[in-house]
DNA sequence: CTAGGCAATGTTTACGTAAACATCCACTGG
DNA sequence: CCAGTGGATGTTTACGTAAACATTGCCTAG
């Protein structure tokens, strides 16, 4: 910088000025400087930068891994909106899921470069992490129920679910089968709450939940079981890589979809559309999950307010494709 | 750091040193110093420290979007390795894949807290951007063909692609059709090239090219045409998603796999065991890719050498599933 | 014509850390 | 008993930036 200023022939407070585009210097002096800046390659130190001002403009993002397509989608969202806000991304990957690992991440995070955190986490891992954090580094979730600890966003998992349980109804069927996602997640947990909800508000009566752990090879396996349930004429799978594990298993025991059986699932995946048949589902917005995120995170930043528990909810889309239909009359 | 060395009772240099680890400290001390900070919950300011050492240990990864599976595998496993050396990870997500965008970028990354850069990219995208870059951060690229200009760590595509059509002829299938990538990628050109180089190789002739996007849909466009060669008994799909819409073509058009067609795709997704029918496909080992381009980067960074086009392949692996089979005799 | 005001620019300083150098002290060997 | 040695700790300084304050000079109103 002491080299821009004396090329130029001014002080490094008004390299510094051009550089953080305030006011107050001529146009000429500017451009001088801004030549100056070209000649010799200047950049600003960052470290140097975040040193003076205390902030490094900079997001840390805790997630599990980046296994599902949900959390991968919501990430995306989040680095591009923060680099609408002049905010860059920290990724923190999480190895295992355990209590340990977590806290971990948050003792590493003490020290990184970071002045805010969002979570791309189930609740549960997190409530005995926060505390290692920095004092003033504020904390938004996603994809988990947090209650009033913390600043949620998330998908409406349970309108979504509600939806799909209401669509397949609406067509005729008497009941509607649930293949749920494991037990310990949250996310799988409001879906087949309010699948229940939904069903008996209806009048009906839910047939016993069936488990998987949202990968395809489970959702085969409940296909298996399902397949010889001649009452079932109607699942909704709580993602949408499940219900292509129930598809072939249904297709291999002879059940045709959606002539004997509808299937929605959740998510709307790309493949989805091409799937056998193309799939009935669940649209979440995770791109709108991430923006939000982003400007909540930010916007707690600056009330420095410690407002908790506030949760927003994305609204999902049912996307109709064949996997649905009316139960066959004759059955 | 002053409060900590008070109330420890000693130099702010000591603690400095507990802080780094640095050997010349008497356990009674360290003990001491370790209390204090812990009291006052003490965390070395990360930008003061960048500051002074002059690096940021933090990696800075470029990438279209997170659009690909591939990317997302390779990113994860980046983030991963990074961790365990040591170093953080900051995104730059570049939004539409134009010359302009990346070019936005790398000037971005140039203000910003990163000691080396990793791209995931089409190397054409990167000629003229490379420029921008503050001298001394290395630059390691992925998924891409970058000749001698820049280090380049990457799936053996050639290889994939070749142990693909080889199983297919291995069979006893005459020829195999291939359903490429769109063209302005590498990856696609590579796997289509070894498709053409490895059916002459065995004296067969290539039959004509069919191009797709990645995407599914696009493969299930190709599958309708394809399922009107009364000649194509095997395709290679240069990705999972393309064939799955190619089965879902086939299955529509009447076309059994692998009775009639025997199909085999590229990446091997986790879905694509629940396929119908399950896909033969050559597995990447993504996970290997991410940890040898932060092996790679950071090793350049400390040897400081400018050694260019280092070019590191990653093998594959072919996984046999239901979907392809001899072709039957009688036809 | 001059005081006052304001815009443009310069000077000083502090942010938190760690390298380089300085100091202190206990112990060893002649 | 003393010089020498080396380990433990303290002191000084610089990293690059930007806020706060200081200065300059020009313009305008009275």
């Amino acid at each position: 910088m002491a080299d821009v200023a004396q090329l130029a022939g001014v002080s490094s407070q008004t390299v510094s000025r051009v550089s953080n585009g305030f006011p107050g210097v001529t146009e000429d002096t500017r451009a001088q400087v801004l030549a100056a800046m070209r000649e010799l390659g200047y950049r600003p130190n960052s470290a140097a930068r975040a040193l003076r001002r205390g902030e490094f403009r900079t997001l840390g993002v805790i997630t599990f891994s980046l296994s599902t397509m949900g959390n991968i989608r919501t990430l995306e969202a989040i680095a591009t909106s923060a680099a609408e806000h002049g905010y860059a991304v920290t990724l923190l990957p999480v190895a295992v899921p355990t209590q340990d690992e977590v806290n971990g991440a948050f003792s590493r995070l003490g020290e990184l470069a970071v002045d805010a955190v969002i979570v791309i986490m189930e609740i549960h891992l997190l409530d005995a992490a926060t505390v290692s954090l920095p004092p003033g580094v504020q904390v938004v979730v996603a994809d988990s129920d947090a209650g009033d600890r913390y600043t949620v966003v998330d998908t409406d998992q349970a309108g979504g679910a509600r939806d799909a349980v209401r669509h397949l109804l609406d067509l005729g069927h008497d009941t509607v089968w649930h293949l749920a996602g494991p037990e310990g997640s949250f996310a799988a947990q409001r879906r087949a709450n309010a699948w229940r909800t939904t069903l008996t508000g209806a009048g009906r009566t839910p047939p016993p939940l069936v488990r998987g752990d949202w990968s395809a090879a489970s959702g085969y396996r409940a296909g298996l079981l399902l397949a010889d349930e001649p009452e079932c004429t109607a699942v909704f799978a709580a993602n949408d890589q499940m219900a292509l594990g129930l598809l072939r298993a249904l297709h291999e025991r002879g059940r045709r979809v959606p002539d004997d059986i509808s299937v929605v699932g959740f998510d709307d995946i790309p493949e989805s559309a091409s799937f056998l048949p193309p799939l009935t589902t669940i649209h979440q917005d995770f791109a709108e999950v991430g923006r939000l995120c982003v400007e909540g995170v930010l916007s707690k930043m600056r009330q420095d307010g410690v407002e908790h528990g506030t949760t927003t909810l994305v609204p999902t889309r049912l996307v109709r494709r064949a996997s649905t239909a009316a139960p066959r009359p004759g059955r």
